[in-house]
RNA sequence: CGGGCCGUAGUAUACCGGUAGUACAAGUGCUUUGGGAGCAUUUAGACUGGGUUCAAUUCCCAGCGGCCCGACCA
């Protein structure tokens, strides 16, 4: 409903072009591969700009993320980047936060350019927070946007995983008791849970028991495992759930029924975290409500994120092969990569009906009409951008009666009619 | 923010105290078309500033930028 996609592209007509060469001075799997495949282009250390194909990636797990958090009731906003000074001062993070871009314009005025969004929500909900009523027909309230973010990394790296400024989705919670917010952070979980398998990655990412802020002891993040994953994590395969290395601690297997023993260390990338606020950002800005008995109280928040950018790298980073991405059809930018091999006329005009029908079957086709481009270079190109199904026309396909298609995942092909292969996606 | 490595065409690289060679990409022409084609031809390059020197892309210093390790964080 947010976003309308064009279903069918020319590849003669992106304006990007396919890398042969790895760039030398990025390391990282997942900078080299949407690099080369021209997904996205870096602009300076830890920050990036999504290009045609990257973008429809960028788009499909934000969509999943969206519909996710309005099956949970979230109300989607949009909040500024730009975050007056005085909001900041009175969390205390104007100091305490070392990585806070601060800026000023020509009068000398000072604003934070937004890491996250506490400051800027709690405000603004005190506009319209004032009783225990407010929660009882609007609940949950919970709100979120997915938007940039800015931090000074002080050592931005491994290429999209960790940038200076990133697309976030975060959503904030507000609750007038702890059981209703115990309710709604569980919800949560098994909501983040969802999306992780929804974007292809949920076999290898776990609900993991993780420090918490200031406020609380303990919060919950959601780890992928990945060889370069920042984090240290022990899993415990029967339950599926995982703890920290930072809190791996007798208190908290205790507290969990976990055995130290059968628990496996990994490295892991944090995708996702799940925060309870508690009183922490209400309390500052006096955001409160008048209870059933005309008690003042202060409103319980929780704070829920997934950095989209960092996902959609991790993706890359743990589905690949030595020839390129291997996209789930969840998020992949098309879902068919139609190749046209040689210029023969019957060729041309077979392939041309093939992008047709598929667009008309709704089906999203990248579609490599160009002409003088070897087949060699056309197959590299598919493999590069990893699109889950390879059609191929060519003399040859049209011999054997159609169309050859190849999931990105097999080794061989196999022909058959322009029939069956709609019949494919029609399930 | 500490430490290390590095900055040469669009990309990847080479050589050199006397102004730079190669491959791919790009342009033109012809040929080629099932795993990044061939021939011919053309275009295009030393991060910035300072120092040493007759002469600096090369040596020295500083700045800026990049990557990696560490600390810190989604």
């Amino acid at each position: 409903m947010i976003n309308s996609t064009i279903n069918g592209l020319r590849q003669s007509r992106l304006f990007t072009k396919t890398r042969k060469e790895a760039p030398t001075n990025e390391v990282s799997r997942n900078a080299e591969l949407l690099i080369r495949g021209g997904f996205i282009h870096k602009e300076m250390a830890g920050v990036y700009s999504y290009l045609p194909l990257g973008f429809r990636v960028l788009k499909k797990i934000e969509n999943i993320i969206r519909e996710e958090m309005n099956k949970v009731g979230g109300q989607e906003v949009l909040l500024s980047s730009f975050q007056p000074r005085e909001n900041w001062e009175k969390t205390g993070r104007w100091k305490e936060m070392d990585d806070l871009y601060k800026v000023s314009d020509s009068s000398g005025r000072e604003v934070a350019l937004g890491p996250t969004h506490e400051e800027t929500i709690v405000p603004i909900l005190k506009n319209y927070i004032s009783s225990y009523k407010d929660f009882l027909s609007n609940s949950p309230l919970a709100i979120y946007q997915i938007q940039n973010k800015f931090r000074m990394e002080l050592r931005a790296k491994s290429g999209i995983l960790r940038g200076r400024e990133f697309i976030m989705k975060d959503m904030y919670s507000f609750h007038a008791s702890v059981l209703d917010f115990e309710k709604f952070y569980n919800k949560m979980k098994s909501v983040y849970k969802t999306i992780f398998e929804r974007v292809g990655i949920g076999h290898i990412t776990y609900l993991t028991f993780a420090p918490g802020g200031t406020f609380s002891k303990y919060s919950h993040e959601f780890q992928t495992i990945t060889s370069v994953g920042e984090d240290t994590i022990y899993v415990d395969e029967k339950s599926g759930v995982a703890v920290n290395k930072e809190v791996f601690n007798d208190e908290v297997l205790n507290q969990l029924n976990l055995i130290k023993e059968k628990m496996v260390e990994h490295k892991s990338i944090e995708v996702g975290n799940i925060f309870d606020l508690k009183t922490k950002y209400s309390k500052p800005f006096d955001l409160s409500f008048t209870d059933e008995k005309g008690q003042k109280r202060t409103v319980l928040m929780g704070c829920y994120g997934i950095g989209l950018g960092r996902l959609l790298g991790t993706v890359v980073e743990v589905l690949s092969d030595d020839k390129g991405i291997i996209w789930p059809e969840s998020i992949a930018p098309f879902a068919v990569h139609l190749l046209s091999l040689g210029e023969d006329e019957a060729v041309k005009k077979e392939a041309e009906k093939i992008y047709e029908s598929l667009q008309k079957n709704n089906i999203e086709v990248l579609f490599d009409d160009r002409l003088g481009v070897s087949p060699g270079e056309k197959f590299s190109d598919a493999d590069l951008f990893g699109l889950p199904l390879r059609a191929v026309v060519s003399l040859r396909s049209l011999r054997d009666g159609g169309v050859e298609i190849k999931k990105r995942t097999e080794e061989k092909g196999k022909v058959v009619s322009l029939g069956e292969f709609l019949k494919i996606f029609s399930k």
